[in-house]
DNA sequence: ACAATTTGTGTTATCGATAACTCTAATTTA
DNA sequence: TAAATTAGAGTTATCGATAACACAAATTGT
């Protein structure tokens, strides 16, 4: 690998010279700089931001942790993070918990031992407190994303999962439904929470009773079985509507009414949170509360770098995002 | 920041003894070892790999550069890789490039400048050239994914584009379509290429006439427009049937035909290359040619550890990976 | 019991860059 | 024209880790 002392050799300066060239710092002629610069490009020299980043303590990297690579919610989200990243002059090592805290652990070693600047953090769920603490202790800034975690106090950009829960139920409602399912993902998350709180909410609203019958739990990523479904629709009133959680549990929900001989929307209606990225052309067209996930990562990162430039100015800070309601075919009108 | 040296001090030892308690290395007399963990674990020290980088010239970082991140192709692909490189304990810095050329040159500069010990690359197409030969003139090791570079020799994992695209044209040819049009990727990307020259090699073996105003190009992510399916359909003898050259054509084609009134598969069989993920539980549920994109992935990874570690015993080796036929229900036998 | 070996540990140099300081020659100022 | 300033370099120390070598104490062999 050439260094900056190959170059200096071949230029006739030291390195201290290169490097001021390099980085466009102190004194230098213009003759000697250009005879630098030549140098640099005749040997493809290309600087080694490990030793850099040593002596300036500091990696300029940034790293990003979403739950679910497969999810366009969260892939949308990286591209709006990477550019950001990208155009405030950060490179970005992505990692992906998979929903799985164990993975979580091992992306967060080597966070850590990586020295990056900060971390866009989308936790997997409440159990990734220690997780943060571990930041927290080594002083590596972190902006959560999507989830809040109890007993972490830090910047979070946050969609209204519980207004939007209440937009997508009040949709049913207004189409005739009044026997609605919600199939969650774990209580261990907090968007899971508050999508259920929502839930409530607009049943309250709307002088519904809350049955506990209704409510079922999977994780963001589990697949419905079709046991499951079976049971929730062998109920003496069985629901007419269903309310998943996130896109994902939405599919498999959809897939296994299928498997059921059942078909959307025609026996069922189904809404959910969060739309299908390029998918949301093909039938049936999901009703959704679909989030901004492109803003989520860009708002993030610029947060992010705000706090890795200029400090936590005035203390932690909520950005929350709203949903849209987007009503498709997935939904409709019940026949009396 | 923690140091090696802090943990010196504190355990009343030389940095080289804690040094060789973390890499297990040279001799530690018990006592000693237990202290020292005692006193890391205590400090909360987690290894500086900046530091051990520069002296071991070696990152233990790899890069794995895709196209489309939200592409359900990639991104499981990405897991494949990701996966296997954690598996042999290696870090792993995504990039991914969004078919653009000034992006992957970006990420080339940031992977010769962090000296991952190696590259995944899935080219943006041919002109990825020179940048592969970049990595080349820096002795990089890389393995190319899916899509070949004219001019570069490398080791890579390829799909079988040629067989998947006659395999698909002869299905529709089964069900009785024989004006069968070809919305291409950019000829500038070798699947594209091969795709084209499966789509002819099936007319052929038919004896159906190749017609060129039945192909046309796009690139992988650009939309159809739909005054471009328009013009298409418009012709003497429109086609019957549509293939794709990969998903995100396919669905884009069904969304500008169903802006013109029509639907997939009753007016016209729309089939393509690649699955779509999850949401392929979806309607029209796409005949496709699935490649095993996981595999791609973790046979890549795999190649590229060995690469790495072994060096390049038996010159450039090529793994091809088949496609395999879906038949669902967006492609149907032509009513005569 | 004494040389030979092994064990456990420390010292010094190094990786590739930059900060802080130094130094000389050129230029400006009074 | 002598003193003061500035421009354009170079020197040395440092970041945090590890390799290579050094060396005393403990253990082994004969």
């Amino acid at each position: 690998m050439i260094t900056i002392y190959d170059i200096a050799r071949e230029a006739g300066v030291s390195a201290m010279t290169v490097s001021r060239v390099i980085n466009n710092t102190g004194r230098v002629s213009d003759k000697t700089r250009r005879r630098v610069k030549q140098v640099m490009e005749d040997l493809h020299y290309v600087p080694n931001s490990n030793a850099r980043s040593l002596v300036l303590q500091k990696t300029n990297i940034l790293s990003l942790l979403i739950t679910d690579i497969a999810n366009p919610f969260y892939t949308t989200l990286a591209r709006g993070a990477e550019d950001t990243a990208k155009r405030l002059g950060y490179r970005l090592l992505f990692g992906n918990s998979d929903e799985n805290y164990a993975k979580e652990k091992d992306y967060v070693d080597m966070i850590l031992s990586t020295r990056v600047d900060g971390v866009l953090f989308a936790p997997a769920g409440d159990g990734s407190a220690a997780h943060l603490q571990q930041l927290e202790k080594h002083r590596i800034p972190f902006v959560l994303l999507d989830r809040d975690v109890p007993g972490i106090t830090a910047d979070r950009i946050i969609g209204e999962s519980r207004d939007g829960a209440r937009k997508l139920v009040e949709h049913l409602f207004q189409l005739g439904h009044t026997r609605i399912a919600l199939i969650n993902g774990s209580e261990d998350v907090s968007t899971a929470r508050e999508r259920h709180a929502g839930y409530r909410e607009a049943l309250k609203l709307n002088d519904l009773p809350y049955d506990e019958k209704l409510v079922l739990h999977l994780g963001y990523r589990e697949e419905a079985e079709r046991d499951f479904l079976e049971q929730l629709l062998a109920q003496n009133k069985p629901p007419t509507a269903i309310f998943a959680a996130n896109n994902f549990i939405a599919l498999s929900v959809i897939q296994s009414l299928r498997g059921i001989g059942l078909s959307v929307p025609e026996d069922l209606s189904v809404v959910c949170f969060d739309d299908l990225g390029f998918a949301s052309v093909l039938n049936p067209f999901l009703t959704v509360a679909a989030q901004p996930a492109y803003q989520f990562g860009a708002l993030g990162m610029e947060r992010l770098v705000d706090l890795i430039e200029n400090g936590s100015s005035s203390g932690p800070r909520t950005i929350i995002l709203p949903s849209e309601l987007i009503v498709r075919s997935s939904s409709r009108r019940l026949e009396v």
